[in-house]
DNA sequence: TCTTGACCTGGACCGCGTCCATCGTAGGAT
DNA sequence: ATCCTACGATGGACGCGGTCCAGGTCAAGA
C-alpha cells in the first residue's frame, strides 16, 4: 500500500486530506478494521471526518482492487488492506480474529465440471473456522 | 426434513401451528430463502404470525443444527435446509442465485498446519463466485 | 488567482435483526 | 374433559450497519 495515493492520483484521483487519512489508517497495522473502526481512527488525526466520507472512500478503494471487503461473521463488513496477495482467511470463533493465510494448490481444483452447473467460476472465498491458541 | 417435527418433539420442543408452518416452508423447495420471504410463504398459510416468531424459529433450527445460516452477499442471511449433507455453495454474481456443490476431497488439507497458526481449526466455508448460464 | 466540478458534511433515512411487555396456548396433571 | 402454568407468540419500539441527499467546500487545472 505504500505508494497508493500515487497510484490513485494516476487513476485521476482528486486527492484530499480524508482520502490520505483513510488510506494510511488502513496501511497501519494490517488488522481487519470495521467501517466504524477505520473511523475512529481516521477521526483521531482529523476530527471532522464524516462517516459517509469513510464509507464512500473505502467502497473505492475496494472498487479499484486496492482495498478487499470481508464479511466472516453477517455484522459488519471488515476491511483487508491485504489486496495484492491473494490469500484466505482463518477466523477464530471465540475472540473473532482473523488471520491471512495461503492455503496451498488450487482451490478451483476442488470443483469438478460436474458439480459447476454450467457457471463460470472466477473466484473463490474461503474461511476456516476454529479456536485461537488463546480461546482453545 | 421430513420427521423434523417428531425429531424436535423428542428435543423438547413445543410444537405449535407457527412453528410447524416454518418448518414446512423449509421444507419445500431447496431455494435458500432469507427470513422475510420465510415470513411472507409462511403468512400465506397463518396470517398473523409475526416476524419475531420467524426470527425465533429460525434461530432455534439453526442452533438444533436443522438449518444452516449462510451469508454470502452480506446482506440477509438465507436459511438453507440441506444441514445434514455437508456442502458448500456456488453463487452468481449476477443474479445472486446459490446451488449446493460438493467438492472432491477434505477441504481442510489445503491449509498446511504452518498456516494454522496454532489454530484448532473445525470448519471450512467455501464459496465459489462466478456467473450463472444464464447471466453468461 | 479564478473557476469549476468533484468531494465532504451531517443528518435523515432504510433494511435487517433484536428486545420486551403482554397475551395466548400446548401439553402435562388431575 | 378440564385446569394450570410455563413456554411460546405478538407487534411495536429499538439498535446497528449502511446509504442517500442537499448544500457547503476545496483540489487542481487554466
Amino acid at each position: 500500500m505504500s505508494d497508493l495515493l500515487e497510484r490513485l492520483r494516476g487513476r485521476g484521483w482528486r486527492v484530499t486530506s480524508q482520502r490520505r487519512v483513510v488510506a494510511e489508517v488502513l496501511d497501519g497495522d494490517h488488522v481487519h478494521l470495521t467501517a466504524d473502526e477505520v473511523h475512529a481512527r481516521a477521526a483521531q488525526r482529523l476530527p471532522e471526518i464524516s462517516r459517509a466520507t469513510v464509507y464512500n472512500t473505502l467502497g473505492e478503494l475496494v472498487a479499484l482492487g486496492e482495498v478487499l471487503e470481508v464479511s466472516t461473521d453477517g455484522r459488519a463488513k471488515r476491511y483487508d488492506p491485504n489486496a495484492h496477495r491473494p490469500h484466505q482467511h482463518l477466523v477464530c470463533s471465540g475472540c473473532g480474529t482473523i488471520r491471512d493465510v495461503r492455503p496451498t494448490g488450487d482451490p478451483l481444483a476442488g470443483l469438478p465440471a460436474r458439480e459447476r452447473f454450467g457457471f463460470t467460476v472466477s473466484e473463490v472465498q474461503i474461511t476456516y473456522r476454529g479456536l485461537c491458541p488463546a480461546c482453545a
